[in-house]
DNA sequence: CTGAAAGCGCTTACAG
DNA sequence: CTGAAAGCGCTTACAG
């Protein structure tokens, strides 16, 4: 029972050789038909599965993509993860998923592991790894890193993105608006929220408000706690780089017996899960997926066919208008 | 650039055959100190790495579990994948990781395909699949189907878990309490949290109360819609299925402008990241992640190595108390 | 239209 | 301690 059946036992049984059965299974040569039947009968019959590295060796492609993941949880790693695998499956590749953490050790392991005939090419999502690190790791598998440095097929421009929550803010009346940028997103140099603030404050002649402008580790703990010093601070709207931490700011809010809009106005970003299971549903700004995972499948599978590295892809981002957004009060607004 | 590197081409450049490079690299025979030494050399210098599947179809063993899943969105889904990667990887397994959504087809395919000598095993989480149909398209490689059959090699006491919660509900006083079922869960023949309800209500004398009992599809909207009918019928607690569902409830609640925990008390299931992010912080039952992984896997390295199915495993959930019940007021109490 | 033989890149009896 | 040869299960020139 445990003892696979290979070509061979099939030939023997039909009666011909291997060179017919594989030929008559991939189609790559015309096999007489009265053959073929019985080929297919006894494949049938013996249920045969052609093992799959064994052409593969032969063949020296695997069809399998190397995905290396922080996690798993998240909601911004496992919605890329799955419209990845959607568009990856379009072309017959398979994913073999590595999940490292913030590990660096468990996440170069990965890379030269997968790296090792594994896979035909590596999708390096991980923080700890960069683009050349990977690529040394890599050898001469191709690897692609998605975001997070020049050399990735996408970027997304969420400095964009952050304008436009802020221009909504803005026409909201809101104009004591806190930041709470992420510490990890620091491509190019800082979080691009923070670059959009500064230069939305200062087209519309507002003061820069430092004291407004905080960074948090992209958790709920943290924007809740971190909202909470910018509500002592008089704010009437936040703006943050995730929806965990917006969601933070939810809870702070609430913690203080706020209403929300009414009280305070929050955005976040990526519109997870999350966006819409919270009360009132967040507006958010939205990542374009399927845009961004077929650019990435595309170079992917470019670099996986010899192609030279392509030119990066700029992405936008757009907001979603929920309920989390209200108009400041009129009294608030003739302060300005 | 894009050629690999060989073991024949080690073994030339070191001067020595390519049994002994492989001996020296896997040390399974001595190789002398000074030829170990110019192998290892020659290595490095090379950068040369071992075709893993060249290796494993002589070994017949690919070190590969294929790991089959609805999505990878869902939170329950997400945490059990990630503790499982996390045992297989103590194991040296990598994940072949697919995503099937709710497509019959494409579960069939994947497994089909992965069992092709792709994977030593692998480990069903379709709910589409049945434990019997995945035997069948498996043919010879080993699977497992992870709930959901007695087969499987966990069970998770579903039942018992929601027997804490109700009690905890009517230690606080609750006693007209509503109920939002799965309706994915149907193992044993209904959702354990219907039978244990019922068996609740049974046992402190209460009327089972058809009309709050209800059932839904697992999503955030669906427990929102339920959960405002059962606030129409006057329940002052709602115990729901699923993380998703318990905060469908909390929105309901919202929309009609009630105070949580004071008007109206919630519980949850899974302890979802979900849990922590709204505001009350969701009293929520928890599912023993690290144990359900480790049997599960342990029950995936006995399959794969030969061994016959285990006995199945129970595993009991157990409650975590956060902030969305409150005690009923002494005037609703006397109502008793 | 069909088959015998070589080869993919390794590992492992077998022989020394 | 070392190497030549066979073999894992396929595919694909090569020959007919």
């Amino acid at each position: 029972m445990r003892t696979r059946v290979r070509i061979s036992d099939v030939a023997r049984k039909a009666g011909v050789s291997p060179t017919t059965v594989s030929h008559a299974l991939s189609g790559k040569r015309p096999v007489g038909g009265e053959i073929k039947q019985r080929i297919f009968d006894v494949v049938r019959e013996m249920d045969y599965r052609p093992n799959f590295f064994a052409g593969a060796i032969r063949q020296q492609k695997t069809m399998l993509a190397g995905v290396l993941v922080k996690d798993c949880v998240s909601s911004a790693t496992t919605m890329l993860l799955e419209t990845i695998e959607a568009e990856l499956s379009l072309h017959n590749y398979e994913i073999l998923l590595g999940i490292a953490g913030l590990d660096v050790e468990k996440g170069r392991h990965l890379m030269k592991k997968f790296s090792s005939g594994m896979v035909d090419g590596v999708i390096n999502m991980l923080p700890q790894i960069s683009n050349t690190e990977a690529i040394q790791l890599c050898g001469s598998t191709p690897v692609i890193t998605h975001l997070r440095c020049p050399e990735s097929p996408i970027y997304i421009d969420f400095e964009d993105g952050a304008r436009q929550a802020l221009e909504y803010l803005w026409g909201c009346g809101h104009r004591r608006i806190g930041l709470i940028a992420s510490a990890t997103r620091r491509y190019p140099v800082v979080d691009p929220f923070l670059t959009a603030y500064r230069n939305f404050m200062a087209a519309h002649n507002a003061e820069s408000l430092p004291e407004l402008e905080m960074t948090g580790n992209d958790t709920t703990a943290e924007g809740r706690a971190i909202a909470d010093l910018l509500i002592g601070r008089g704010v009437t709207a936040i703006l943050a780089a995730n929806d965990q931490m917006a969601v933070g700011a939810y809870q702070a809010a609430y913690a203080r017996g706020m209403k929300l809009p009414e009280e305070l106005s929050v955005i976040g970003s990526d519109d997870s899960p999350l966006a819409t299971s919270v009360y009132p549903a967040l507006t958010t700004i939205q990542l374009p997926l399927r845009e961004i995972a077929r650019h990435t499948v595309e170079a992917f599978l470019n670099r996986v066919n010899g192609g030279a590295p392509r030119q990066t892809q700029v992405v936008i981002p757009r907001l979603i208008i929920r309920d989390s957004v209200a108009e400041v009060r009129s009294g608030t607004i003739a302060m300005e």
